[in-house]
DNA sequence: CGTAATTTTCACAAATCCGTCACGAAACTC
DNA sequence: GAGTTTCGTGACGGATTTGTGAAAATTACG
């Protein structure tokens, strides 16, 4: 679910943006000014501010110039009415929406919405790619390279992959990947991994060696020093 | 040059727009009411539509949802204050902005500009003609062709080629197709994707090797090394 | 209102994948 | 090093998924 920091230097406001984003499920975490926004930035991960343009210490365009510097994190300003000049430096800085005071919670999470909406698909195009010696995963595109060369692999053997890949390092045993990648529902043999970890390995080439196997556990994606 | 239609039953705002969308270089064309606009964009192509909720004939909504099964235009609304519920219907299908009246037409012309900058960079560049060996895309003029043949598709051909090819080589499920393609609001079979693409694959007679199946996933475009 | 075009559903064939089992190899225990 | 447990693997029948043609439903448009 989203987090969402809000940053208004009024306690009554933050208090009822609060109420609503929680309504809508969403995890909110509160600053009172620019300066502890920026810093409540540096420590955490937000998926989106809500912050207010007026505020002691640092106001809310100078703040999100500073954390834009570091994060692409989509922010909603809040402003009085008629500042007009500054809605239009706003979205110059890159603002995602603007919200006038005083706002209705309504319209402003429908705003929320829409611009997490947007994030999500414009991110999708931010491919991640993972790269481990010559195999390469490619999470969006759903495929792999073994050097270069694409490797075709059945959906149990990308989805098994991936969640290896996902857990790197991490000691996963038979249990747990049967939930997580056939599912809660799934009622069959334990050693049913054991032949989608072989037909994994096959599909890997040499790079099988990343598909570690432990015993009387299960197996783990490997990538350190081998 | 953009090109934007303004949709609204008064002169004076159509008037005022106008003027101020000139300024900015912007080609303009009018409608009086949803009805002439489904009927204006049936015969051209625009950029942008700026559009009055409250109109006779056919309301903003109403015109919004019948352009947009037809062609993916950006979608401005222009409402009066305290139309609360309709605002946030307004989102789910999918208008890319909202604007209150009374408002102030400086600000228009900023979200017009940062609606059309969105679109351009999700689009790759909305005007111009995307090309994979022999296979021509005309996202503006929603034309294809082969070989230099155009092909001639129906409206479900075009939206789902083009749905694909803007997101060139990312992995597509069918639900992911059905709620971009087809809407949010269509609760048919999923198989009805396999169909379309069948016949998409039909109409582009040997590039149909970009159409690229993911079994257990759903599909994607691919433009890499074949 | 009627015809044509388009979209959707359906059913069946073809392709592909999955889960289980059995057996041998490997590893661990004592 | 014999016994025990665990793992790797090939094979096979059944289960899923996809491709496709055709019928049915819907929509467009004169």
């Amino acid at each position: 679910m989203s987090r969402i920091l809000i940053v208004d230097d009024e306690v009554s406001i933050r208090a009822v943006v609060r109420e609503y984003a929680e309504f809508e499920e969403y995890e909110v975490d509160e600053a009172e000014n620019g300066m502890e926004a920026v810093e409540k930035c540096r420590a955490n991960d937000y998926d989106m501010i809500i912050m207010d343009v007026m505020m002691p210490k640092l106001d809310g365009y100078s703040a999100s110039k500073e954390i834009r510097r570091h994060k692409n994190i989509p922010i909603i300003m809040l402003s009085a009415r008629g500042e007009e000049y500054d809605k239009l430096f706003g979205f110059e800085i890159g603002v995602d929406d603007y919200v006038v005071k005083p706002f209705s919670p309504k319209e402003l999470m429908a705003r929320v919405k829409a611009v997490l909406k947007r994030g999500r698909t414009e991110n999708a195009s931010s491919r991640e790619r993972l790269k481990f010696e010559g195999l390469e995963i490619d999470l969006a595109g759903r495929e792999v390279y073994v050097n270069g060369q694409k490797a075709s692999m059945t959906p149990k053997e990308y989805d098994l992959l991936f969640y290896l890949v996902r857990n790197i390092n991490l000691a996963m045993t038979r249990d747990k990947l049967l939930e997580a990648v056939w599912g809660y529902d799934f009622f069959g043999d334990d050693r049913t991994v054991d032949t989608h970890i072989k037909m994994l390995r096959n599909s890997l080439g040499e790079y099988r060696k990343f598909i570690v196997t432990l015993r009387g556990m299960g197996y783990k994606f490997e990538a350190d020093a081998h």
